[in-house]
DNA sequence: GGTTCATTGTGAGTATAGGTAACAATGAAC
DNA sequence: GTTCATTGTTACCTATACTCACAATGAACC
């Protein structure tokens, strides 16, 4: 009796965390697009662009759509909207001539910056409720579960 | 100098935080897609049907749209959708003309059971990697930034 | 050589989830 | 009774991501 109401308590506990994360999810979402919208740049984007800055080489489509977890199909509108902005350039890797490097640009790199502390004041708005420490602990749990995909 | 450098670590942190919950959506949106398919509901529909079931009286369009924190016109093609598939019914609200009261049907409270259980696994398959006391912990950050929206 | 097969990126089209703006109907206040 | 606020909705737009199909390329194999 006492197994099955801790396990409905488990259930419970589960299902709330979805409603929980969606929940956020939509907020971290608004916050994000208010602080990035004078930048001329959506969530999304401004996600492509940090991963493109991050990695040493210019990566190939297929890099950033599996780092950014993302169908291929995905990267090319991100990146169509980015080049547009002249934020990113296209160049053609001379090794084959199937793949497409991303490049930033000067620009890129200047919105980059700005980004920076636009994400920081989205962050900082909707974490406004927790202490360092908490963040700290929040972070971890996130980090489990972004390694460690389960039975995703 | 140390001081800089906490604060660029919590700077650090507070900025990892967005990315972790934006990829953390991303995998739960894939997973309750999945779950959700044989029943033929989406996510957001699946969310508003808990909200009517979770309402003592039948709820009017616009208290749903509080609760479910988006925009009243959201909720029109949600009850929309869920009425098409007989799950909800709109009903006249006798005290006031311009209100929509949202009722659930016979098929709506059937497939909430159903639904219920692919939340569970759906959730389940996303927080495998956390024992119970880690959930425990996530949902009561989590419960602190729902509640208290910060600066939003 | 050529044939077959896998990789890479993208066009076309779709779905989901949300948002704005304008509006008609209604209720409330003065 | 005129003005004002509430309620829901019509019409339209955006962001994000998906599938499917396809052309171009590279690699492997005979």
């Amino acid at each position: 009796m006492e197994s099955r109401t801790a396990a409905a308590q488990a259930d419970e506990t589960t299902g709330r965390l979805a409603d929980q994360l969606l929940r956020l999810n939509r907020r971290l979402h608004r916050a994000q697009r208010r602080h990035l919208e004078p930048l001329g740049v959506t969530p999304a984007q401004a996600r492509l662009l940090r991963t493109v800055s991050h990695s040493e080489t210019p990566p190939r489509m297929a890099d950033l759509a599996q780092r950014l977890d993302v169908v291929p199909r995905a990267v090319t509108t991100l990146v169509d909207a980015l080049e547009a902005h002249a934020l990113v350039r296209r160049v053609p890797d001379p090794a084959s001539r199937r793949v497409v490097r991303i490049e930033l640009t000067d620009d890129g790199r200047a919105t980059l910056q700005r980004l920076r502390q636009a994400r920081r004041a989205a962050a900082e708005d909707l974490l406004a409720p927790l202490d360092a420490a908490q963040r700290e602990a929040l972070t971890a749990l996130l980090a489990v579960l972004d390694t460690a995909p389960g039975r995703c």
